[in-house]
DNA sequence: TATGAATGAGAATTCATTCAT
DNA sequence: AATGAATGAATTCTCATTCAT
């Protein structure tokens, strides 16, 4: 692709594949054990390039969890889009769009940062608006939305479509930690499907018409 | 503020000053942040008799972290055996139950245990078994035999208590994140208790007989 | 030997068992990697009974040094007034002479000492003549009588006695450094007497009468 | 010394002025006295900056060793190669030889070595073989290389001229531990001269044809 | 703009030594 | 005389950050 010989890809773009390096970097390590050298030798970039580009480890962080923010709430709530609400396929839809939106937690990168999350709103609390607004509310008013378009189809009874959306996820993910081991064992998906179904059969029943 | 001047309380346990003094500042700073020399002036002791006594950051990490799982795990399987399952007092003794057991979760040293637990299991595996034995599966289990109980008293229809339970916890939760800002703001008893009997509600239209 | 039950030895020379401990701490991990707790442990003994019959590793080092010096001096001039000076034997003598007194500085203690000597001069000049007086100047002093005798008998030629003890020493030791690598390899005694041999004969050719 | 006020030579070498400094710090004080806060301080130079470099103490260490033996031997090396074999010459280029080679171990930073190495060959026996190759092989090679010259000129009657050459060294040597208190006292050099000559009329009175 | 080289601050850990008993 | 428990001081080493080029 490109015809430069010596330094490999001198043209790309540095800030993305910095911000490339620094997913598993963070994502293995934590935020503090995450150093800025081994950040800048995966990227293949010098440290100061890393500061002149985002000023201070804790921005970079920032910026980072806040582009796996948005991916993964793109991947959530495409899942809660692709929900049909068709009096036909609806209940099978909902199994899938909650597999699905659990599993949009599930990538790589995105179990790293449910971790750092975790990790860091202690040390610093924006950290959480961020991945509130990013991440969090957009998915449960998708969900919502969908929600009470099954309430006013008459299929479901959902006075609450907020609440109703949370618990739901809730449901979705109960036996999840457990099975994963709090994301350090992978998971197949047969085994995820099987899990979700479950707790969304308990919604169905305590939210059914 | 004793009159005693040079050495406070040489005759204190030391042991369990230094433990009492960790919590705070693993809770507050995570594993990585806090420092050796943070605990020791907290606890008012020497750094060298904390290794003396635990051997490393490491391992009073665990010992802290153990400790704070079974205090966490004494009081929810407490609130769990109050749970009275007479006919006429159980849907509110639920209630309580499910509040008494997320509050047992909501003490300054066990919102630090959760968050940390997320943010060190990538780094240390075993604590996910630590945190497991000592807290999880008994609350887990003492609250599947209370929900068999009520399944055999014909007032709950309970084909799979461990997961009921599972369930139970998940909706008692499922606000708890959002209103308390992933544990960084306290949250009032009324309304903690509130969010709660929400998603007992929930809870009981799924499993009522 | 004792009827003491509890306790190991409680009657035993905690000031010589003390030393004894010390003297393979002291010899295999130098003075400065050397700790009190590991003496104390290897002695079963705790640490202020050490700083009681001691005062200071710094002393504890000393005594240390003195004890093995004086053994080795002990061997060493034992193996020289062993030197059988008759016309007829004295050739080999001077060979088993010149072989036990090097083999008197190969002990495991007495090469420990060696090695550390050197390490332990430059903090402490004062260790130089602790080890000359107890060892070294005895033995020098010994060989030296044997060799005058050796003189008077008209069997040599030795204008200088001291010198010519020096020299000796030297050429048994010449080659002894290279085949035990610095004391760190374990060396047969048939190739130490075979070294040694090789040196006496030098020695022989230039002093013989 | 300079009037450039606030840092004082920024360009130069920052590598060399570090093992400069470390030579006096590592002689005087031993390996394990040696504090790499030291060898900052001398060097004028920041910790992190020796890391940097050399990666650990023990590296820089080593680093070191190997300096200066390669030093030594060049000198020592020098010194054989200056020794003339012509027949009228050779007796005394003998015994200057001798001592040159004796007097490149005496530079302050060769006698630190020499005690250094004894002590820490224990710890680390790898730095033998460091010594070795690059100091002392060398010499013995080049001398004995001599010797042959002169037993094959008839001069000196040489069966084994690498024996012989360690033999030469150790009789140079024989007195010079204890003049020199061990490398801690200073020795001027017509007394060097005066005991390596001692010891050299001894080797050819062995050795002379 | 990108970097190699440098650094101040602070991390965990160990040690010789000393009380109180 | 002997000890368990404590500590001040020092150790090696790492990190985020910044110059000079």
């Amino acid at each position: 692709m490109s015809t430069a010989p010596a330094r490999p890809r001198p043209t790309t773009d540095r800030r993305q594949r910095i911000l490339d390096a620094a997913g598993p970097v963070f994502g293995e390590h934590g935020y503090e054990r995450a150093s800025v050298d081994a950040i800048a030798r995966a990227a293949q970039v010098s440290k100061p390039t890393i500061y002149s580009h985002f000023g201070s480890k804790e921005q970079l962080f920032q910026v980072w969890v806040g582009a796996v923010a948005r991916q993964v709430s793109d991947d959530a709530v495409r899942a809660v889009h692709g929900l049909d609400v068709s009096p036909k396929k609806w209940r099978a839809a909902l199994v899938t769009a909650a597999t699905d939106l659990v599993e949009a937690w599930h990538t790589d990168c995105a179990a790293s940062l449910a971790r750092t999350i975790n990790a860091e709103v202690g040390r610093d609390p924006q950290i959480y608006a961020v991945v509130r607004e990013a991440a969090h509310d957009p998915v449960i008013e998708a969900l919502a939305g969908r929600l009470a378009m099954l309430g006013n189809a008459g299929l479901l009874r959902v006075p609450d479509p907020v609440l109703a959306a949370k618990q739901l996820i809730a449901l979705s993910r109960a036996e999840l930690d457990d099975i994963s081991e709090f994301g350090t064992k992978p998971t197949s998906a047969p085994v995820v499907r099987r899990v979700v179904k479950a707790g969304v059969e308990t919604f169905l029943r305590a939210y059914e018409a």
